[in-house]
DNA sequence: CAGGCTAAGTTAGACTGACTAACTATGACA
DNA sequence: TGTCATAGTTAGTCAGTCTAACTTAGCCTG
């Protein structure tokens, strides 16, 4: 298989994928994009610039998605005591709760979907994952 | 690896890999969604229906896609001879010539990617085609 | 063949997510 | 101290998605 079928095959599954993906947390109580954000807090408040970064948004988008978390309190915003220009942003209770609920939800949707694969098949996506992982972080 | 830490890690890559494509075509004279319709006309007329059920979407979705990529003169409706209520659409020349433009332009960027990878990772990726295909189309 | 149910699409209205441009407030440095 | 850079927010726009309600067409049953 030359690089670029590999390319086109690669593409059009990863197409499938990402709407296997968007009907496993259709109707969840957090958005994918939430669900995503709330995962960058787990170990710690960050700034809004680091997020925005993670993410690969402008920093208006993520102001607007802490706006959105913040309203139902599942994040709260602080300052920088060295640096009054910058906020931070942490996991409330309740938002650590509620990512840790969407995750089990997501993880069993996708483990599901694995466990009807065969055990060579999930080995070969277990042995791919590296140079995904590769592929999708430049 | 368990089941679960497969499907947490293979979310995890999936997310990144999604942001990837998304920046390959960041600036294409079509967003990736209208890419992916034109997609599904590259064999011929469909009707709306089809449409939306092979992206995922409700009708309504579909039916605004389809006005703006008809607007431009992309693609063209039909009518159905058999069934008067049936809206076919196809490409027309124009949306063919983009279809086929932006499609290089993909498979250029992520050919770029995977030619970055050793062979041993290439292959490891084409191994796991197989089974991406069956876990993202149940 | 008339009445009523079903199917295919469209329209309207709302929300999320993303962007750029323009603004405020703070820090840094010459 | 004055100017420029940095962090973040606000405002306005657009794509993409949904649900609800509507129109038109086909089908079936009495």
């Amino acid at each position: 298989m030359t690089t670029d079928e590999l390319a086109e095959s690669l593409s059009k599954e990863l197409r499938h994928l990402v709407l296997l993906l968007r009907r496993a947390v259709a109707g969840q109580p957090v958005t994918s994009q939430q669900y995503a954000v709330l995962g960058s807090l787990e170990d710690g408040p960050r700034r809004m610039t680091e997020l925005a970064e993670e993410h690969g948004v402008q920093l208006p988008t993520m102001t607007v998605q802490i706006n959105r978390l913040e309203e139902p309190g599942l994040v709260a915003r602080g300052a920088d005591p060295a640096d009054a220009r910058v906020r931070t942003v942490e996991l409330t209770d309740e938002g650590r709760a509620r990512l840790v609920a969407v995750r089990r939800a997501r993880i069993a949707y996708l483990g599901d979907r694995l466990d009807a694969l065969t055990p060579a098949e999930r080995e070969a996506v277990a042995a791919a994952l590296p140079a995904l992982a590769k592929l999708g972080r430049p």
